[in-house]
DNA sequence: TTCGCCGCTATTGGATACATTGAAGAAGGA
DNA sequence: TCCTTCTTCAATGTATCCAATAGCGGCGAA
């Protein structure tokens, strides 16, 4: 009855259905198997997960905050289709947060991580589809940023990394392989500035990589 | 039935019940009404609403999304009692956002907004209590990020404030008169940044008081 | 035809009722 | 006395049911 939360792990327990349901909707969106602009009604969804509405309302409502969902009072739900203008904006966020996140992890990722990304980067050059592309070079930076003691400000770069996952895909599909090459390039920097435990000049890698990146799309609209 | 989200504006119904009390527990929670690490029980507020305890879980879900309730499953629901650490990572990305949010800013700033932003920093100045010294910082700087057109951001730094609420609080109170001096001139130079439309100058302006604070924050613990 | 009004229905919002959890306290033994 | 176990119950999680709303279609009039 009076368990301090602030000892509590931040994992949401699972065993709740709202959290499952919330798990289970936002990797359907984040794989396109629901695409961004279509509605989603309570009763299917309750249906499709052998729940009642009241888990599903709270975990459109979870999703909602993530910015995922779009809910319209008395009217439904909708998957939420990202403009290019809010794509350019998280972006601009991101070139602020996650140089920060990057520094902050710098001094603490240990050589075995070291050694993962520089795997890891190898992968990414590798992939032979989009899919396999995004879903490895999600994992490599999330991976760069997990050792800052941060815990707020990696949530919230997660969160920006999902509402642009689909544009990521766009731009791995419009980028031709000189695209790849520089991003590749820049993938390697990083590493070596990481190895020398040069924060600052982390920073300024992952911020023209981000940047870089953000102008390629801004000239597709 | 097929109304579009996307150009619905983003101003949620007031007249669903659960934004209704998410808004009245969000100001009782800032105003230290409730205080930080005190439980709060559905039925509690269920009643002191006059609502059942449905729309009473929804506004707990969202402000547990933004960062100030915390939920255990199957346990309650506490206001989020932000330690030092928590405080000082938010202030840290603070630092890193709010620059952008000025500087995006500052091209939109009517004249009339320079002048209001000129007499609120006076204001400010004879601010002869804590609460009124708060109240008007948090509006006065709000102001100055409005014109920014990146709502995502906007919403961010807003809940940042937030959460740091009680912090600013502790800070106004433990600085004596020194403190408040260079926060005073900080403003002022600021104003000057902003009339000369200089993005450049006021983002380290702006930076510098929020690392300042920050600093002194870190030497309180 | 086209515009506006009105009732219908699908869908969401909220209330009530039931199930489940877990923490405090009682009870029992070592 | 202290520890373990069981019981109990307060509080949360979920299901079901009812109310309210918004959008659609039909109808009629200009």
């Amino acid at each position: 009855m009076t368990r301090n939360p602030q000892l509590a792990d931040g994992q949401p327990d699972e065993r709740l259905l709202s959290t499952q349901v919330a798990d289970q909707l936002r990797h359907a969106i984040l794989t396109g198997q629901i695409p961004p602009g279509s509605r989603v009604r309570q009763d299917e969804l309750a249906e499709r997960f052998g729940a009642s509405r009241i888990p599903v309302r709270e975990a459109l409502r979870l999703l909602e905050s993530e910015g995922l969902v779009v809910l319209v009072p008395n009217s439904g739900a909708w998957i939420n289709k990202i403009d290019r203008a809010e794509c350019i904006e998280i972006y601009r966020m991101r070139e602020r947060l996650e140089p920060l996140a990057l520094s902050e992890s710098v001094a603490h990722l240990s050589d075995a991580d070291i050694d993962r990304l520089t795997v890891m980067a190898r992968e990414i050059q590798e992939a032979a589809t989009v899919e396999e592309y995004i879903d490895r070079d999600r994992k490599f930076h999330l991976l760069s940023y997990s050792r800052a003691v941060m815990p707020k400000l990696l949530v919230t770069v997660e969160r920006f990394w999902n509402l642009t996952q689909h544009y990521r895909r766009l731009y791995i599909a419009t980028t031709g392989g000189e695209g790849r090459w520089i991003s590749d390039a820049e993938h390697r920097l990083m590493i070596e500035a990481i190895k020398r435990r040069d924060s600052e000049e982390a920073e300024r890698v992952i911020f023209s990589h981000i940047r870089r990146t953000r102008i390629h799309l801004q000239r597709l609209g």
